[in-house]
RNA sequence: GGCCCCAUGGUCAAGCGGCUAAGACGUCGCCUUCUCAAGGCGAAAUCAGGGGUUCGAUUCCCCUUGGGGCUACCA
């Protein structure tokens, strides 16, 4: 087999989405399968649609996701450069030799004449096709329109019959009628390429083997396989992969909510979740596996014929469940260096403090991850270690403040029973409060959930001693006393 | 409109002529429990419709319907 050269080719008119991370993810898997390569290439030949910045986001959140690229920006390689904005003369090069070989024409048709042309067609019920005007006008013609500066653009010659045929790996072959093809632009008046025409030249280029790319190409590729025969080029194989949808079914945009990379990044997803979330689009593991699985596992038993030919919608429970997953058996150390920046982000720290409260952050996330999702809401559940109470919940304040009988003795009991310990681990401040119980012989419960309340603030934490042990003694002390206060208060009021 | 692709529960999906049609998320019960998660057990829920082919169709073919894509001097 021929050497394995794949590429990932993104447009950078915005920021990388989750269809364009799944197609990066896929040819990636691929090529690592087979030891090949990959190839990016940043497809900026339409100078007006580009957006600042967007190469750098893109680059950035495929490398957040941990897909690297042996070719392309910030690598180098030995088919660059990998913008096409820097590869013209290529593409300069193919036009004329198609120019020479009399497969392609100077068209100068105005766009305003091909307007008209196409509305007029439209009217006719039939498809637009560029009739041809240009097609034999006389070398000496030419040459004069071109030396009077006249706007021109270069077509290829259509076919005029017979089918193109496309094999493609996922969907098998797709043939299409040769007379819907017309004699379309290849080179824009400006003398950058037309999509078709720079990919084409750039994966013959670059020595792809394999185009792995989004279903919407599907309908370009016989254009494409027009160009390469043209060009006398070698046609690589093909697999395109279905979409990605909006749970409406619709193509995803922005007004879907998260749908780029770098959203799910900002609430708190883990990249190897996302990661495993887009292989289960449209891939599925082995009977055998689990469906939480790394791409080191993927990756042998990973194959495109084996990838889904429907349109995949996403479903972000799924992946919020995924992440989930990840966050409780993700390595300790790692999740708290990622844990960090929400926790700046949520004012629970500053960045100058976390040097000194590393070992009580990661304490923190120990013991707050698994009963979260995300590490946003890592931040948020753990607030209060961080932060003095400055409300309670309101039902809970409710329920156990001010409608539990004897809850202020209570709280002062358990207080009374934390001043005399030594230690403040879980076990000892545990077994202190279960020998409370027993002398009170009251149920767990009945003094667990308002002190739950006057510590946290909240009804909802990870198991209580544990909080107390993490808090430590004095804010224990503090907290219960400024609950006490509050309940006392109220009453008097009464 | 034309051309192309696709069609299994709400979602992701396994299946590739004969199965009580996997599994996961979600939903709903129950168990466990200091709350919430997690975990365990269980339940409801799918072959879009119609024709063929065949002894037999979720599976193969055709039509309809539905969804998506392309139809640009966008990629």
């Amino acid at each position: 087999m021929k050497k394995v050269r794949v590429r990932f080719a993104p447009s950078p008119t915005g920021y990388l989405h989750i269809g364009g991370a799944r197609t990066a993810l896929f040819n990636w898997l691929f090529a690592k399968k087979y030891n090949g390569s990959l190839i990016l290439r940043i497809e900026d030949t339409d100078t007006e649609r580009l957006k600042e910045d967007s190469v750098s986001q893109i680059l950035s959140s495929l490398k957040w996701l941990g897909i690297d690229w042996d070719e392309g920006p910030e690598k180098g390689g030995d088919f660059g450069p990998y913008f096409q904005s820097q590869r013209q003369e290529l593409y300069t090069k193919a036009a004329q030799t198609l120019l020479k070989e009399n497969k392609a024409y100077h068209c100068f048709c105005s766009v305003e004449d091909i307007e008209e042309e196409r509305q007029k067609q439209r009217q006719e019920g039939t498809p637009f096709r560029y009739p041809g005007k240009c097609r034999n006008l006389s070398p000496e013609e030419v040459k004069a329109r071109l030396e009077q500066g006249l706007s021109s653009v270069i077509r290829i010659i259509g076919p005029d019959a017979g089918q193109v045929l496309v094999e493609d790996i996922i969907r098998g072959p797709v043939s299409f009628e040769s007379e819907q093809f017309d004699d379309f632009i290849i080179m824009k008046s400006n003398g950058t390429p037309a999509y078709n025409f720079a990919c084409v030249v750039d994966d013959n280029a670059m020595q792809i083997s394999h185009v792995i790319r989004a279903e919407e190409h599907l309908s370009n590729t016989p254009k494409q396989c027009l160009i390469y025969r043209a060009l006398e080029y070698e046609i690589p194989l093909f697999a395109h992969l279905s979409m990605i949808l909006a749970p409406d079914r619709s193509k995803l945009s922005k007004r879907h909510g998260a749908t780029a990379v770098g959203e799910f990044q900002e609430m708190g997803c883990l990249p190897e979740a996302l990661v495993n979330y887009l292989t289960l689009l449209g891939w599925s593991p082995l009977e055998e596996q689990s469906e939480i699985i790394s791409p080191a596992q993927t990756i042998p038993s990973f194959s495109l014929e084996k990838v889904s030919k429907t349109a995949a919608v996403y479903d972000v429970q799924k992946l919020i469940w995924l992440n989930g997953q990840y966050m409780t058996t993700y390595d300790l150390e790692s999740l708290t260096l990622q844990t960090i920046p929400f926790f700046i982000q949520a004012g629970l720290i500053t960045s100058l403090e976390v040097g000194e409260k590393r070992e009580y952050i990661r304490d923190v996330v120990s013991t707050v991850r698994e009963r979260v999702r995300t590490l946003g809401e890592l931040a948020e559940a753990s607030r209060y270690f961080f932060q003095d109470i400055v409300s309670y919940d309101e039902k809970g304040l409710e329920k156990y403040f001010l409608k539990q009988e004897g809850v202020e003795a209570l709280l002062a009991k358990g207080r009374e029973c934390l001043t005399t310990l030594d230690r403040f681990d879980v076990e000892s401040v545990e077994s202190a409060y279960r020998q409370l119980m027993d002398d009170l012989k009251i149920k767990g419960g009945v003094i667990i959930h308002p002190t739950r309340l006057a510590l946290t603030g909240r009804t909802v934490s990870p198991g209580l001693f544990e909080v107390m042990a993490l808090l430590g003694k004095r804010k224990c002390l503090e907290r219960l006393d400024k609950a006490i206060e509050l309940i006392r208060i109220s009453f008097e009021k009464d």
